[in-house]
DNA sequence: TATTGTTATACTCTATAACTATA
DNA sequence: TATAGTTATAGAGTATAACAATA
């Protein structure tokens, strides 16, 4: 009873379970990661490849990307493997600890990551339309959440 | 200019950009897809599985599942090739169109989805200690972006 | 002819474990 | 010994194309 000023009737807005959200979530992700690897399939890349790149917009060792990409060192190398066979990434042993291999964007890598920007965010569905308000109480409403993590 | 009332300060609340709004909708997302992934795997299911699972609360046809799952219908030949082995769930030949099949859980899927379900939101991340209000304004932003589409 | 589902093929992603080279 | 990265392996998901059965 938080707002018992708001009565009975709770204004126009149901109140939503867990489920609700989860679906709406879902629902609305979906899309997104749709327009994504759409968007990232024309530059032939898939869509981990896309978001590798993305996150070697600063240097960083395998082990690094490894967890930014929340899987198993080992995907890494494979991962890396293909986005250095077409000379978007290259590897650069670190000096002051030989086990590290230091990943940096080359030119063609930087242009193609700026490409799959421009592709992403030219259009987002369900997003691009959203009115000020919606978008400010929308970012609003995720920021609490992310930082009631721990 | 939708709300000249609010003044030059824009109460506390900043613009988000398209940008800022996708980074934080896969930030929130990513450990509820996490746990999603986790409690599955408790009942040894794959993500696409447990995908599969919930959305054969009503009998579908591969190729319905195949639109429900966003991918092709070759690959849904695999997912429940897996989960009828397991006993889980049932082909059966349409009698009006002898070439569906007709996809239903048994009662052994049924009781791993509603485990799975029990699992999964026994506790959300992010989601699970959101406030009545917030969780309001959530679910109508959510449902206003997807009301959105055509 | 068109549609449903399957098979064949090939590639990517995924985790585990064993290995190497460094530290 | 511990860590960074690789290799080997196996399984799951993905798309494309060709195919059988049915409509």
């Amino acid at each position: 009873m938080r707002h018992a000023a708001l009565g009975r009737k709770e204004e126009t807005a149901p109140q939503r379970s867990d489920e609700e959200l989860v679906e709406m979530l879902f629902a609305v992700l979906t899309p997104i990661k749709r327009h994504f690897a759409e968007t990232a399939g024309e530059l032939e890349l898939s869509p981990q490849q896309a978001l590798a790149l993305r996150d070697l917009d600063h240097p960083r060792s395998m082990r690094e990307l490894a967890d930014r990409l929340v899987c198993d060192a080992s995907n890494v190398t494979g991962i890396v493997d293909r986005l250095e066979a077409r000379g978007l990434v290259e590897r650069q042993v670190r000096p002051e600890d030989r086990r590290v291999k230091q990943l940096l964007l080359t030119d063609v890598g930087r242009d193609v990551v700026e490409r799959h920007h421009r592709l992403m965010f030219a259009d987002v569905p369900l997003l691009s339309d959203m009115d000020d308000d919606d978008r400010r109480a929308l970012g609003n409403l995720l920021q609490r959440m992310l930082s009631s993590r721990g």
